[in-house]
DNA sequence: TGTGACTTACTAAGCGCATAGTCACCTGGT
DNA sequence: ACCAGGTGACTATGCGCTTAGTAAGTCACA
């Protein structure tokens, strides 16, 4: 009696549910159809809640009012479906802290502020997409999941760079450049667990606020907790 | 013709993969029997590696060398299997963090310390099973969802206590108290997405790094960056 | 302007395989 | 003799994708 894949979200929850709410809409080339933006952005919403294999043709397509067939005039497979948003958003936030706007900027403290200030930006304005693409990289294929590890890479190389630059300079303190980088990748990645759109933090103050946390990790010298923390004793001699 | 959900990890292949490798097989209760618990291994392995929806009640069974069937002696369904995992996961890391060895540390800053590293290790040192805990919650009945949710917030509350004490004293910054503690939470949580064991980083030096950085985000007042960068201009008058 | 060839976007129907879960039966230890 | 633990064969159903066909649009050209 195989049961349905999933049930805590049928297709019409979808509408409105407010953490479902970001600005995917937006992310797709402008080259692409109309009718394809319309089906991956519904694809987005379905992965995003109930995940790739919980999720049917019959739902995307029907989110948009078609027929599961139609699905195929635009797309190989549903897998492709999945590869066209992971690989899209991934990209655009590549794309989004190479801005040469960003890159230019001299003053390592103002460089990583401002990096970081636009990756958890990115990951906030497009968290129901990027939870996607933290998310179900187990349903890609091998070789799509090859080519997104790529573009993967190529981001953390941006922010090692960054914090290293800092440490050798001197504008930041002798810290492990390695950790560092990854916890703040890790704070502008992980909002994308929890990130609502009506909650009480906008995209931009939460790039804000995750930037000034990245600094005082990447500049302030490391904490010596003295002796060890004798369990009694207070100051009796 | 309806592909299989799956190839990437074939059961075989999940032998000796190394990023599959933690202590999960020391999590669950004595109290169940040998066979269940290595079920629950096995379950904990297939679910990490290709997701709750893409492993087959075979590939469960199969890794202990079992029928399918055999699984419904131990487990009413699949999804409970799940609900387990996930269930004994959370309930385990709430455990870590509300040890009276760490609750009756005085000190806001070596209590903040300990329970980061705490939190810290434990996912690291169980980061398969709890990557499952953090990934497929989409699995899950609304009914285990909830149950779940409860854990988390009780988990929210260690942390959030220990950040708002520690301002409070005067110990720490004055910081936002709610977005400090769920940015530490996001550095506990977010290795599950990376952490390998056969990496550079025990659990327990991983742990000790982010409670530094932890402290670093609590204790270090906010930077002022100063005034606008204006793009030109260095110090021509 | 009309016409046939071709294209694009879609649908209805359903194939064929995979899968969660069931059930009647088996089996070894007490 | 019993029964917990396990099996092989099976069922019911879901689902990805295909196929055959429709309707509307475009274009070359007589």
């Amino acid at each position: 009696m195989a049961k349905k894949r999933q049930a805590r979200f049928t297709t019409e929850d979808l509408e409105g549910l407010p953490e479902l709410e970001d600005e995917s809409p937006m992310l797709w080339d402008e080259s692409r159809g109309e009718v394809q933006r319309r089906l991956l952005t519904a694809a987005v919403r379905c992965f995003a809640s109930n995940g790739f294999h919980a999720t049917t043709t019959r739902d995307i397509s029907g989110a948009v009012g078609l027929s599961p067939a139609a699905l195929y005039v635009h797309f190989p497979s549903k897998e492709d479906v999945l590869f066209e948003i992971i690989r899209t958003a991934h990209a655009r936030a590549l794309a989004a802290v190479t801005d040469p706007a960003l890159t230019g900027i001299e003053d390592p403290v103002r460089h990583l502020w401002a990096l970081v200030a636009r990756y958890t930006e990115w990951h906030a304005r497009y968290h129901v997409a990027a939870r996607v693409s933290q998310y179900e990289l187990a349903g890609l294929s091998p070789e799509h999941y090859e080519q997104i590890l790529e573009t993967r890479h190529r981001t953390n190389v941006v922010f090692r760079s960054a914090v290293e630059r800092g440490v050798t300079t001197g504008a930041f303190a002798e810290v492990d450049v390695k950790r560092v980088a990854r916890a703040i990748l890790s704070l502008g990645i992980d909002l994308v667990r929890w990130y609502r759109r009506d909650g009480s933090d906008s995209p931009e103050q939460l790039g804000e606020f995750t930037a000034q946390l990245a600094l005082k990790m990447a500049m302030t010298p490391d904490l010596d907790l003295g002796p060890a923390p004798r369990p009694e004793s207070t100051l009796a001699s």
